[in-house]
DNA sequence: CATGAATGAGCATTCATTCAT
DNA sequence: GATGAATGAATGCTCATTCAT
């Protein structure tokens, strides 16, 4: 028999992220039903059990994938976001850029929160992020300038929406943001700002130099 | 056997739609791994092996109710946004007012397309949906001003999904667009023209007057 | 590929009692734990879905056995005993033989019901037939003679005792009754009713004929 | 790592009894199946492969309980029931009362014996149990009067099976042998040796003064 | 010696799919 | 043409058992 990878004892913290990593790829391929635990046990090199002993049940399991990958990407964003003393587009777009960032490197994360988890039992968990993020978008707006929430909600909404869109368009097209040699990541947030700040703008009658912020920071 | 419902032969047409129309309904409300075939058949009130006669197998009775709500959908909007020649912008409103009303009517079709078919083994078909509803919005924006494609095609990304972000954001919160007592589905329209409107002034140098087609056919 | 049994169709009576009767064999040859849904399956010659269909789930199965045992045998003796005007000793041996002679044709049924059910999730069912067994034999005496239910109930409770250990000796030992050529059933029934015949005239200060009665009916 | 209970060395046998008393517990509240080794280890408050190492194999560790709690129960009631000389129903009434006496302390190890192992692969130790126990009930019997053994066996079977009927009616019911005040275990003794000694002085022609015997040693 | 960590094997249950009527 | 009856193939989960430390 050739020597199979001999049954290593690890530290459970290890393991626990072994197969948390394992279960957030196969989730983000095969979608909630389509994994199966033996595809994630396969995946993590381990025995069925040894998934179930650090990842609990299937839900737990997807829970756990979930929230770990939610909190990752909000501490991205809010690290980048800065201090509410700035001016809100600038912060939007270094938010916006720590988005797209982000995802570069959390690409199966992403699938996982917004293309898995909306249907089924987790739509509240993920439905909860999401308004985490808007929330924090229109706070963003609503706290920076003098608009009031009925009108940075939608607002909010609006730019989220479209960062998601842009960032499906990127991450299913390899050509998206690849216009001119600039950090496709940026490119796109900076595009996204260009698209909706002027709206902003005229939103809030002008309370904001537009052009300034959006030409800053190049 | 006591003939009770004498199990009318149906023409294959009707039969046809009868399966789809309650394939849809199952898959909308369960996803769909959720979705059993024979549940399908309960809500259409035939047997099962009649679902298979008529819609095929589970992927592809799912893909044909995939096909023919996006034919819909994008019937709708396509007629909406009548011809070539009009401005752009009022072209476009038009458009996001008819998506966002057919969106109460279509609401399970809605929700199959963007909920439970990104994933899986439909996301190809979804996906070729998406692209031909950006290509479209591109297409009414490169064609009614000068703006190059490269320039319009992340900006047709950008509104598509902002589109779709107020939409799951409106079906999903009983709240959204009913600040005033419009019509929500205008409304929501009309808050992403104001939004991105004047961002594609920007982008185009001016080409649009923005301010008036916002304003327009209120 | 040889022929095998070829996938009959069967009315849905016959395969309830098919999978009835092989689900009732593995239970009483395996217990309920030790019994394995494809055991039964393979004992019944069908597939598992199919003992799924008509037995529901392994639980129901289980009680569907045990109420169906039980029945059976409350019949038998409940017949056997007769009508409340006869002499309580002759109803008791009537009921004693007609109760061995159900174990010769129902020996996994009481197998089932007396050794496996009287542990885990059914105790309550079988306890509940065990009580319904003592009642009667209580009130077969306490009834035709004066004697107070409070003699009577342990009485009963003896009576039954004894004859469940000559039962499950006679299943066990195939010498068990076998000492003459008369029925092993009849001579079963007869030795109980001289061994406890006696102590019931003992309780009730000689209010019956023992001798007469044990001698009877021969 | 902190040195907690500092996980003492123990004699090899006290671990080993630890280790029964603890399987024993856990069998007789789940039943063998519903037993899981870990449960065992938990409630010795020891590690499973200790466990292992004290008591072998899970069915082992279980014929061990069997063969322990027999091993207690029919010592106590063999040095209850006395030396051959004495009348032989004074020596049934004492090994009885010994017997529902020794239900109380043992009432576990009642359980496990009779209600857990007369089922699946150790039907045989049961068995063996059982008919130790009617041997020597037979014995008892055959050698004090002058019985022939094919009479006193089945005899014997009669008053086992009616003690662990009572047995199981007082481990199930608490109202059970409570109807004067006397001790419940001599009340239910006294009252099988009134129900089956006149049967027994029947069967052997009057040889044993039995009503002398019965009235005795209150 | 004692244990935490790991696994092979099995089990109840469900579902898409297809014959036989 | 339409259906009730049947099945092969998974899937989530648990447990007795054993290494590596």
């Amino acid at each position: 028999m050739t020597s199979e990878t001999p049954r290593r004892r690890l530290a459970p913290e290890v393991r626990r992220r072994q197969v948390l990593d394992a279960a957030l790829a196969v989730f983000s391929e095969e979608g909630f039903h389509g994994a199966s635990m033996d595809a994630v046990a396969a995946r993590a090199g381990v025995s069925k059990p040894l998934v179930y002993a650090h990842g609990g049940s299937k839900d737990e399991l997807f829970a756990a994938c979930l929230r770990r990958e939610a909190e990752r990407l909000l501490r991205s964003v809010q690290a980048a976001a800065g201090e509410p003393g700035e001016a809100p587009l600038v912060r939007l777009r270094r938010a916006l850029r720590a988005f797209f960032h982000a995802l570069t490197t959390q690409r199966a994360g992403w699938t996982v929160l917004y293309r898995q988890a909306s249907t089924g039992p987790f739509a509240g968990e993920v439905d909860a992020l999401r308004r985490r993020i808007v929330e924090q978008a229109a706070d963003l707006m609503a706290g920076g300038l003098g608009v009031p929430r009925a009108v940075a909600l939608p607002y909010a909404h609006t730019v989220v929406g479209a960062a998601e869109g842009l960032a499906d368009w990127w991450l299913t097209d390899p050509d998206a943001g690849r216009a001119t040699d600039a950090e496709p990541a940026d490119v796109l947030a900076d595009m996204l700002v260009t698209v909706v700040g002027p709206g902003l703008d005229a939103l809030t009658g002008g309370a904001i130099g537009v052009s300034a912020a959006v030409s800053d920071e190049r």
